[in-house]
DNA sequence: TATTGTTATACTCTATAACTATA
DNA sequence: TATAGTTATAGAGTATAACAATA
């Protein structure tokens, strides 16, 4: 009898957690989408924006970003235009464009880096050095399981 | 210099926190787009179809999901051409019109349920009850500091 | 006058297919 | 022949505005 209150405990706390994951998930992206939104920048371009820390090949940053090619174009276009970023000939290979950060640019990029930054974010606050470490194993170890998974 | 050390560390372990959440709750979605596939239903529709174990409003439905009323509208035609609910008249106020599942669709509610339980995810496999329970409190604890952020 | 649901419409995000210039 | 980027287009998800019926 025991056996099966605990069992279904445990149940009910793993919906918990899987509740939780998602809850904070949303409040990260909603977080995302308005500091995006308060530079003037949509998701897309900011994804794209953020990536740029480097210059990166239109073709690279359409596999960082898991997106299709065709629509970094136009997401490039977009960044030109408001004049954040710049398409550069690739020397050694004149199909290719390099894109790269504008002086502009640089300076919405490292507001929006500031401004997304996890480490001053007040979200973890609560949490003391070692609950942070703790959290850290214990989600590494969620993630090694759902790796694994993959079916 | 080792209190400069140690606070580096930290706020890496933040980072990795939020990636880790990140990516988490990017296996869940996918997890979720893809088991609602599997018995023909795109995610807004299966998101509506699990919110209806009791027979319930569109108003109130699309409070529930926070979705505008007009786009409720759309997703119930499409329930209903699949004979998965069906609309009934609200005794009481004749404007109202209270959504249910139809057999059939209790048939794919139930199976839907089944096969997102979390209960039997393996997911979560990898932790001992102590971790797990661990584990919530340590979430709980940061989706608080996320409420009272709310800014 | 306010609320429920519907319609028409439009916008964002994203992919596919066909094309061009180059390799 | 294959690859990088572009264009045109289409589809999914979602909202806004105007409207009809009812409250």
């Amino acid at each position: 009898m025991e056996s099966l209150s605990t069992a279904t405990d445990i149940a009910d706390i793993r919906g918990e957690v899987t509740e939780l994951i998602k809850s904070i998930g949303t409040h990260m992206r909603l977080r995302f989408v308005s500091c995006v939104a308060e530079v003037g920048l949509t998701p897309p371009q900011a994804m794209a924006l953020l990536q740029l820390s480097e210059p990166i090949s239109m073709g690279n940053l359409a596999d960082e970003l898991v997106l299709d090619a065709s629509y970094i174009t136009g997401i490039a276009d977009q960044l030109e235009e408001r004049g954040l970023i710049e398409r550069r000939p690739d020397p050694g290979d004149r199909r290719r464009k390099i894109l790269a950060l504008t002086q502009e640019g640089q300076r919405v990029h490292s507001g929006l880096t500031g401004e997304l930054d996890v480490a001053r974010s007040p979200a973890m606050d609560a949490l003391t050095d070692r609950e942070l470490i703790q959290l850290r194993d214990l989600l590494v170890k969620v993630m090694q399981a759902l790796d694994s998974e993959s079916r």
